[in-house]
DNA sequence: TAGTAACTACTACCGACTGTAGTAAGAACT
DNA sequence: AGTTCTTACTACAGTCGGTAGTAGTTACTA
């Protein structure tokens, strides 16, 4: 997945809080603390949709905007980007991530491997 | 912690797999397959301490450079990044990565997670 | 001791990416 | 016919990363 830069990450969050796809007049209203052009809002949609992170239909004269894929996918494929990077030691560095991050988050994290490594090994 | 570059990250790989600093004509000669300049690599190793990945120490006339993190701890750093793009629903987007992980990796992750959980809610 | 080699500091340039937006042109409404 | 909305195309400036050159300084060497 390539990097997002922040208008980019910014829009992506308004379709992904967004119930269904949105123009991108929607999309420029949502965002309106921040005074952008029309067309910025449209440049940024299509750059999105080169890195197929939206995708676009048709309705009447204008399209519609939707995420290509789920916020948690996005993120589940940041961190699996992130552990490429480790190279060699991707099991160590996911035993240091696991130390280092929040414990609520922790129980949730096993709780989900718990099922998978029961399903994979029983 | 900031981004790196390919270059950059291999320079940091070089520095990782070594077992003391290295000087800027070590780190060139390690990299001998990239015909480099001394100086692209001296330009990188300056940058990568600008983004305080890297120390240096004087000895004698030459610079030495070392790692200012260990690779896990570096790889752990990005994969907190990486969450924290999600925003909302780190939960959700760590319990999708436990579905989509490797099954040796999930193992070994969720081996790191019972220490840790057992230890806060014993 | 004069010359050469090694090393650092500073500067430069180019391509890719991102933020931001303007203009042109067609469709639709007034 | 004019105004409004929308898309398509183009543009421009800033930042980052890859790559390197030049100048100046220190140290070794013949």
């Amino acid at each position: 997945m390539p990097r997002l830069g922040e208008l980019e990450r910014s829009v992506m969050n308004v379709l992904w809080d967004a119930p269904a796809p949105l123009t991108v007049r929607e999309v420029l209203d949502a965002l309106g603390e921040r005074d952008l052009a029309y067309t910025t809002i449209m440049t940024v949609l299509d750059r999105l949709g080169t890195k197929e992170m939206v995708r676009r239909e048709r309705d009447g004269r204008a399209f519609h905007y939707a995420p290509a894929l789920s916020r948690d996918e996005a993120t589940s494929e940041l961190l699996h980007a992130a552990l490429d990077e480790a190279g060699t030691d991707r099991t160590a560095a996911l035993v240091h991530f696991a130390r280092t991050v929040d414990p609520d988050e922790a129980k949730a994290l096993r709780a989900a491997l718990d099922e998978i490594v029961s399903r994979t090994s029983p």
